[in-house]
DNA sequence: GAAAAATCCCCCTTAACGGGGTATTTTTTA
DNA sequence: TAAAAAATACCCCGTTAAGGGGGATTTTTC
């Protein structure tokens, strides 16, 4: 793994208790050292393109500069760095905030420590680890409502409407009519409730239609 | 876990050697039975309603009904039920599109049997059990670029192209004049190197600047 | 203090949008 | 196999948003 070097670890998070008992684990792990731990990133910021760390542990609710805020900015100190988040938060929005961000994994805080380890293992093997109920909310946010009122073609055309075209766009990619667009357009905003492309696309969205 | 009760298992994959060594691993965990095997979705079909299984592996190369159509079949049939898939197809839209239609994890092959068993208890639980390297293309796939060449307003306003919102609604939401957004999105335009709605919000799709 | 970003204004033409109504052919399903 | 649902296509209409052109000022940021 990960070159036979001692991978090495930052740890940043703000409760005392928390970040020593982290590094603690971390230091009766072989394979694993503790290079430096902060209290928040804007402490770290300037120490960290020298303490060279593979994996971040970040914490979500630092002060100062939050953890989401912190993602993009030590990505841009650490381009070949690794983040882990850690955090009590859960919501589907912060999660996918912090992915999106650039983290490379996300652990809810009643994580068992062995599970940590392991995580920091799947990040250097270049895996993203998350935890069952962190990749429960993001598969979650991925699934299709099973239950739409539209049928396949109107879907089709919904999925199309989302992406901006027109309909003579429509038409030339599903080879029909732009008359036939347009009642399909016009039966799914009879059943969406909708009358024009804004709302059809954010009812969509919401009720995960597309 | 689960209520105490044997979680019942079923396994749809038409190779014979793989799915008779799920079964052997199964058999071999006493909290778990396999209640029924298939070859296929098609022949498995009419007898799932009686199997009762609590969660399903599934193979995604099927013959005949696939194992990405078979999951919302599968789900109309038992609503209960959880499903595993399970397969050497790795493709990012492979995996997204099975858990958009409703997969509750997502495992590749190379997955060892301690693994997959402890998938099992996870998704019993309501955890989303993915492989790491399934996380890692799913986190991908919600990872934005870093490297936009937009300013901050000039993508908050592509968001809101992406809605499907006109200028007038954008201006609303943003607290700003209509003319400003027609300027923003000229800008946009520019940079992107495109000019019209439906090319923009593609190009920022694809590059992930939104 | 210079550069970049964000703000706002006017003119113009084209064509896309959405609402109205009607009708035929496939496909599905009961 | 008959009825229902889905997909296809056409016409008329008025409104208005889009995109291209050009110019200008005020904040932020470095």
């Amino acid at each position: 793994m990960y070159n036979n070097q001692i991978a090495r670890i930052t740890i940043i998070e703000d409760d005392e208790t928390i970040r020593e008992g982290y590094a603690y684990l971390i230091r009766n792990t072989s394979a694993y050292e503790v290079v430096s731990t902060y209290a928040s990133f804007d402490l770290g910021k300037s120490k960290l393109t020298a303490d060279r760390p593979d994996v971040i542990l970040l914490d979500i609710q630092l002060p100062g500069t939050s953890g989401l805020e912190a993602v993009p900015q030590i990505l841009k100190l650490l381009p070949n760095s690794s983040i882990i988040m850690l955090t009590v938060y859960e919501t589907e929005k912060m999660i996918l905030d912090a992915l999106a961000a650039g983290a490379s994994g996300y652990f809810t805080k009643n994580t068992s420590s062995a599970k940590i380890i392991v995580a920091i293992g799947e990040v250097l093997d270049g895996g993203g680890p998350l935890s069952p109920d962190v990749a429960k909310t993001v598969i979650r946010s991925l699934q299709k409502n099973q239950e739409s009122p539209l049928t396949k073609r109107e879907t089709q055309i919904l999925r199309q409407l989302d992406t901006g075209k027109d309909r003579s766009e429509i038409a030339l990619e599903l080879f029909i009519d732009v008359e036939t667009v347009k009642t399909h357009v016009k039966n799914i905003y009879l059943k969406l409730n909708v009358n024009s492309r804004s709302e059809a696309i954010a009812f969509a969205r919401k009720n995960k239609l597309i």
